[in-house]
DNA sequence: GTGAAAGCGCTAACAC
DNA sequence: GTGTTAGCGCTTTCAC
């Protein structure tokens, strides 16, 4: 990447000269046209892009806040994005310490090829979203001197803010039972995610302790998105017997099922029971509304804030693991009446 | 915020050391625990957080890239971002000049707010999606040094990328004639949008023009959220005289739509055609499924990069505007089969 | 174990 | 109109 200095040098000028002029005050210092067009043209020739850092460190002044990273990553459906950026917003306000937040997408199992993770050269501290379980193999292995908060995800080295996915699922079994459902199916994103294992754990281990069928062929894996659950269902209904009720962990895919279901003639919730997963905005508006494991995406949020900027002001040493309670929403799609 | 030469003078020790130690490098050369204790102690009273300009610069070395940032407003719903995202990505994938990516939340109105953009002590590039008419309005009037690509808006003085929003709120109309509808109706997102002022525009003018009537009543203003659209048709069906086909300037008040629809027992399309916009992933999947306004995110997101690296590699100078085509697709709510 | 000093790339103040 | 120079805050090498 070439440097100022040698644009300066291509063009035979000096180097504020050619500050100057690239950084738009050519006029306002009354430089030559000629010695502009050289300038520029030298700039073009070497493809000449100011280093920002350096810019920053120069022309900042009073303004330089700590910078706030969020790693979200880009392959999962963002869905839930928004409802977390409004929670971060709502912590920033609320804090003494003004922040800067930046948005790192990265792509899910390669959170290690995020340079700037090892070099802490881009952010003071960052909160990770979505790590793949390579992805989190990483960070235990890595030492990394940024600190960090997880989000959804446990750790013995980092902080984190969670609920108890495992429970989450239990619940959900517990919910089929109490309605008396004997087969029960679940719609599983293929993904690798710690949360999701763990929400299908909790599902699958408490359907069992309940007496409750859950047949292999009715653990359907599939795309995570409105498709994969609608080719799902699709491939359900074409085996001989089928579950009352299913699990699908992530309201995308639920609302691919309903679909799928709806075309078939099957009446939800009378000949099958349907429970999503995040509480997405959606699912009140799903014909018929779905029942789902409310998330509080926006109160993890604030405190994935609030713990960071406590580790950030050194007020917190040792990592510190928050866990929220969600809950069961029921709608007509399974229990409830709206 | 104090500087790590506060730091050692606190702590008395050489600025050398601070670094080493607030590095994470206390051990590795040996520093004292009890030095090590001090610096820490101090860092932590004048609660340091290190100028990440400045360690960039010193440590950043080769790999500096050019830098993008994305400016993305909080308060529209930001269903698109997911589609967004994806075309950037493919688009950096085909390009020679490897950039970094950051995006930048901003509040809607807010625009001017960002220092950043004057100073250009940030990034390299920008590309700024969704700013309200206020926002626009700062930008024609700023001077900003930094190469702008602007998302679905019209500009002068910037490049920018976007269909023509006039021509599918046009189409809209033209398909409602065409479908023999007397009366329509539209649904308008309550925000400063000049796109959906444009939409609107062209749907009311084509109305117009081939003899629909679309009366004020008719036009209704709501939340850009599925309850808005929801809310909005509870409050249509209040009136006497109703629309037979709806244009909903965003598929997430279309879905709210439907399911105020359903709820109230009138039958779509039959009943009520209706026709969203944006063509997001849900509306296939929606009961019925939703005709819409495709728009090409993903190749807008691809020009918007392409138009970005071209002006900031100084091989273009002139603002250009880039125009995509949409189309209409008709699924089950209107004159479509699937 | 710790201090002193150089220098990353840039901008801006001051010469001339 | 243009050149010279200081210094932003940090890390790292070398000296002792």
């Amino acid at each position: 990447m070439a440097s100022i200095k040698e644009i300066a040098k291509l063009a035979d000028v000096s180097q504020g000269t050619a500050s100057m002029v690239l950084g738009g005050k050519g006029d306002q210092y009354r430089i030559s046209a000629v010695t502009q067009q050289k300038i520029v043209e030298a700039a073009k020739q070497l493809n000449y892009q100011p280093n920002i850092s350096a810019r920053r460190l120069r022309s900042g002044g009073e303004t330089v806040l700590p910078i706030i990273a969020l790693f979200w990553s880009l392959d999962v459906r963002t869905a839930l994005i928004n409802r977390f950026l409004h929670g971060l917003q709502r912590a920033f306000h609320s804090l003494e310490q003004e922040y800067e937040l930046l948005i790192q997408p990265y792509v899910g199992n390669k959170l290690c090829e995020v340079n700037s993770l090892l070099t802490g050269t881009r952010y003071n501290g960052a909160i990770i979203a979505n790590p793949t379980e390579l992805d989190e193999q990483f960070l235990e292995d890595a030492s990394l001197h940024v600190p960090i908060v997880l989000y959804q995800r446990s750790s013995d080295k980092y902080s984190s803010v969670k609920v108890d996915s495992f429970k989450t699922g239990q619940e959900v079994a517990q919910l089929f039972a109490s309605r008396k459902h004997l087969k029960v199916g679940v719609l599983v994103p293929e993904v690798s995610s710690n949360a999701i294992q763990l929400r299908l754990q909790g599902f699958t281990d408490k359907a069992k302790e309940l007496g409750l069928e859950l047949s292999e062929q009715h653990t359907l894996y599939a795309d995570f998105s409105e498709k994969g659950g609608y080719d799902a269902i699709h491939r359900l209904l074409e085996m001989e017997e089928l579950p009352t009720a299913m699990f699908s962990i992530s309201d995308q895919m639920a609302v691919g099922a309903l679909k799928a279901l709806h075309e078939s003639g099957r009446k939800v919730p009378d000949e099958m029971e349907l429970v999503g997963y995040d509480d997405d905005a959606i699912t009140k508006f799903t014909i018929p509304a779905l029942s789902t494991v409310h998330l509080p995406v926006e109160e993890m949020a604030e405190a994935c804030v609030n713990l960071l900027s406590d580790l950030m002001q050194y007020r917190s040493h040792e990592p510190i693991s928050k866990l929220f309670e969600s809950c069961l929403i029921l709608r007509s799609s399974c229990g409830g009446s709206e």
